[in-house]
This record gives structure tokens, sequence and C-alpha cells, in this order.
DNA sequence: CTGCAGTGTTCCATTATTTGGAACTTGATT
DNA sequence: AATCAAGTTCCAAATAATGGAACACTGCAG
């Protein structure tokens, strides 16, 4: 299992990466547990710590684990709120979702993950902020297949280059050529796909969204569970999804960049 | 007159002093600006601004102002999942607000603020997720002085000394003294209201929420508008809303801390 | 076209902070 | 009471941050 990254750009680059590793546990850590994640003598580590809890990010539990702090709530909260595109593209994903009655998704490329942003659907009992600030790989998710499809081909090499593609289910893309493939594919059509590629009996369709220069690539999807969308169904809905995003991509034109 | 703010503890904390000014304008800032909002110098602002645009936690946008970077929804995501108070409070939650068709709240005290943790309400339509990570004063809404109401006395004067009030609405609580007199009402009977007193036309009712030790305190609340909701259903609320707490409490005392 | 002013970016000797090893404290377990 | 592991503190040495000033870019006005 992996160690941790090697980006430690300065004081600050550590001191996130001790986040990351506190963040990315799946089960709660104390101090020995982070000092064998991380590759720091103890002294600095507990510096390091005392230093995030001082300022809200991590958070010292009664147990002496860790755990991630408030003060990022508060920060991603004020993110969100103050995000443009976002903002842009809430009524559009809200239309699109009474359009189809399924939950819509707004997703933002960011390195070979997809980061999303919002997040529209009907039946709230079920885990509702679950979503949101979640991220998932590119290659099998529609949102993500979407977003690879709008980057130059230059960009878009060097990103499948990264990936270390792993089998989520039986459906998802095995390698780089494969999901070449599927871009190739997307690029003529207009629209991807993920039909189980990520979790069983989840799918969805697509639609790619990009700023002008192409740095900046993302996507919307419409996602339900495989038994009520019948591929015929998802299909039915490319072109509202399509539609949806041109919309949300004119918007971006005129609300953002005032001096394009 | 207090000192200006005197928060920076090493790197860290300089840091993240500027993505708290980024945080809290309403308008976009570009360099000088937030140059002339923090006391530093230039070249000093601006590696520390590349840092935190290298780390994803600020954005340059086109025309050179910063954002908040993905990064922190990234984190709070995160953050927010693996909170175990959170997690414990939802469930009754869920039931209080099945019980008074309105919107239920839970927050903890940070400081002299509340921080919202989460949210069940009825109409999705406007502003799903507007509340979760927003913070308010204490002084000026139900699950602050719920809380307040909770810490042990020497803390609570701590706290209320720091206070600077502030007038929201015409029944906004006007001074210490009020305040104080106000706990000692919720002290006994066990709820605090908030009637109009952060927001026109929003009232609540709530109730405190502690760990065994009073070093962490919280409140949920029921909240509605003051023209649906009058005292007398307020009132009506009380009772539930102090039994939700009270069976969160009991639920942390069994799932938190296994080594009380 | 040229100079000007406002912005953003880079450089590097000085300075202050972080580092890392070891010693110390705590508190559970035998 | 002794042992061991986890957590905390300390300080000389190493490293990273600082800040002043110079450099570049952009649009604007003479």
């Amino acid at each position: 299992m992996g160690k941790a990254r090697e980006n430690s750009t300065g004081t600050l680059g550590k001191a996130l990466e001790v986040v990351h590793i506190i963040a990315s546990s799946p089960v709660p850590l104390r101090f020995t547990d982070v000092l064998k994640l991380s590759d720091q003598p103890r002294g600095t580590l507990h510096r390091q710590i005392s230093n995030l809890i001082e300022e809200g990010l991590l958070d010292l539990n009664r147990d002496h684990s860790y755990g991630l702090g408030l003060r990022l709530l508060e920060l991603a909260s004020r993110a969100w709120a103050s995000n443009d595109f976002r903002a842009i593209a809430e009524p559009h994903l809200q239309r699109l979702h009474e359009q189809t009655g399924e939950t819509v998704h707004l997703g933002v490329l960011r390195g070979i993950e997809v980061i999303y942003l919002d997040k529209v659907e009907s039946r709230q009992s079920v885990r509702m902020y679950s979503q949101i600030g979640n991220t998932a790989p590119v290659y099998c998710t529609g949102v993500g297949k979407a977003a690879l499809s709008a980057l130059p081909d230059d960009e878009l090499q060097a990103r499948i280059a990264q990936i270390a593609f792993r089998r989520f289910t039986a459906s998802t893309l095995p390698d780089a050529k494969a999901l070449r493939q599927e871009i190739e594919q997307i690029r003529v059509e207009g629209n991807a796909y993920d039909r189980e590629e990520h979790e069983a009996d989840i799918c969805c369709v697509a639609a790619p969204i990009h700023a002008n220069n192409r740095h900046f690539v993302a996507g919307i999807s419409v996602t339900g569970p495989a038994y009520r969308i019948t591929p015929e169904v998802l299909q039915s809905w490319a072109g509202i999804t399509r539609a949806a995003a041109a919309a949300i991509m004119a918007n971006m034109a005129t609300r953002l960049s005032p001096r394009a």
C-alpha cells in the first residue's frame, strides 16, 4: 500500500501531507500511526500536528486519534458558495433534473480525478451531502471521460499516462488503449456514458464543458440505477444533456472573463 | 481597542491568514488587494500565494483574482463524512424533522461562533447546501445560546467577554448582561429560543448537547418562519427537541470514548 | 512610437523558523 | 514496582522564509 506522495514543497506542503494522510485513512489514526505513514521524525511531526490543531485543520479526539477539523468545513462552505462556475451551472442542473427526474452531477477535472462540485437529486432521504467534494477516477465516470474528451491532445496523453487503471466492476475500462478509443468515440458523439464502470447498478450519460482555451474542463451527467434506466432511456437523454452543457458554456462566456 | 490580528503562529498560520482574507471577501481580490489587506511585503505574499495555489487551497482566476481551491471541498467532504458526532446525531435529526416538519440544524460551538454541521429540511428547492459549514454568532442563534448554556461557568464568562455585540434585528440581545440572563433562563428551562434575533422572520427552539466533561458543547434546533410558527407551536416542540438532544448524548456516551 | 503608471513576478543575502535526534514524561500492562 | 510503548519537550544545526529592490508585462496617454 502506497506511502505518501513526493510533493513536499516547503513547510506548507509537508503540513498538508499530514492532513492528507489523516484524510485518506478509513480508520482513525493515532500519533504513531501517522508517524509510520509519514517519513518525518517524531519531534517534527508532533509540532506540525500541534500547529494544524491550533489552526483548526485537525482535531484531537479524546482517544488521541486525529480527525479533520471544522475549519475545513467553514472554508469549503465559502469556497462552494463563491464558486462562479458552480453558480452559473446551477439553474441548468436544476432544469436537467426536472427534465429527467434523475440525479444530476457537476464535476470538474483535477489532475486525473474528477471532483464533484454540485448535485441535484430527488430523494434526499439517503445521504444528502455525500457527493459534493468527493473525488473519483476519470476513467470510469461519465463526467470524467466527458471532461477528458474536451482536453487538447497533448494534455490528454499526459493525463492518461498518469493513470493507474484499476478494475472496479466487470465493465471498467481496463487500460489506456481502451480509454483513448472511448475518448475518440465521445468526441464524435458528443456524449460520454458510464455503464456500471465504477459502481455496479449505476449508469449515466454525460456531456463535456470547457472554457475557450480548454485549460479548464468539466462535465455534467444524469445518473440513475441500471435496473430502471435502460440503455435506450439513457440514450434519449444524450441530447438534453449536451444542450445543458452548451447552455452552461454560453453563460460562462458572457458572465466570466469580461475581457476575453 | 484590541490589537490587530495576532494569530500568526508560524508559517502555516500566516498562510492560512491569506486564505482567510480571500475567504472573507465578498468581492474577488487581486494580488494588490490582498497585499493591502495583509501586512506582508510583496515578495513574501507572492510566494505564499503561489504555494497555496500549488497546494490547491487557492485558485488563480484568469482575471488575476483569487478564489478558494477545490482541495478544500475535497478535504471538507471527508471531514464531514468521518465526523463521528455528526454521524451519531444524524438519525435523531431525521426523526426530529419528521416529528415537526420543519428544518432541523446541528451546530457545534467553536470559540464564540456556532458552526453548522448538519441540516435536515423538507423543501430542497432552495439553496440545498447553503447551511453546512456556515458560521453564526453564538449570542443570536438558538443553537449558540443552547451550547453556551452547557459550558462551565468560568468558560462561559471567558467566552462572553470576547463577544462584540451587534444588532442584527430589533430583538437581538444587546449586551453581555442580557445574554447572561438568558443563559440562566435556558439552564432552568432546558431550551433556548431564537425569536427573530438573527434574521427577521426566522425563529427556532433549541436544546444543548455536551460531552461528559463539557469541553465539547453543541446544540440542535428546529427552525421555521415566524409567520407560520407561533410562539405556542415553538413551545410545543421544546420537549421533543430536548428529548432528541438527550438521545444524542446517550448515544455519544456509548459510541464515543470507548475508554472513558 | 515613447514614456508612464499600475500590476504582477523574480532574485538573493539576511534572518528566523523548522528540523531531528535524544532525553524526558505519561500511563497503560505485566 | 517494573516495563514498555505512546506521547511530549528541548536545543544546536540545518533549512526555509523573509523582504527589499530590481525586473517584466500591460494598457494608456502624450
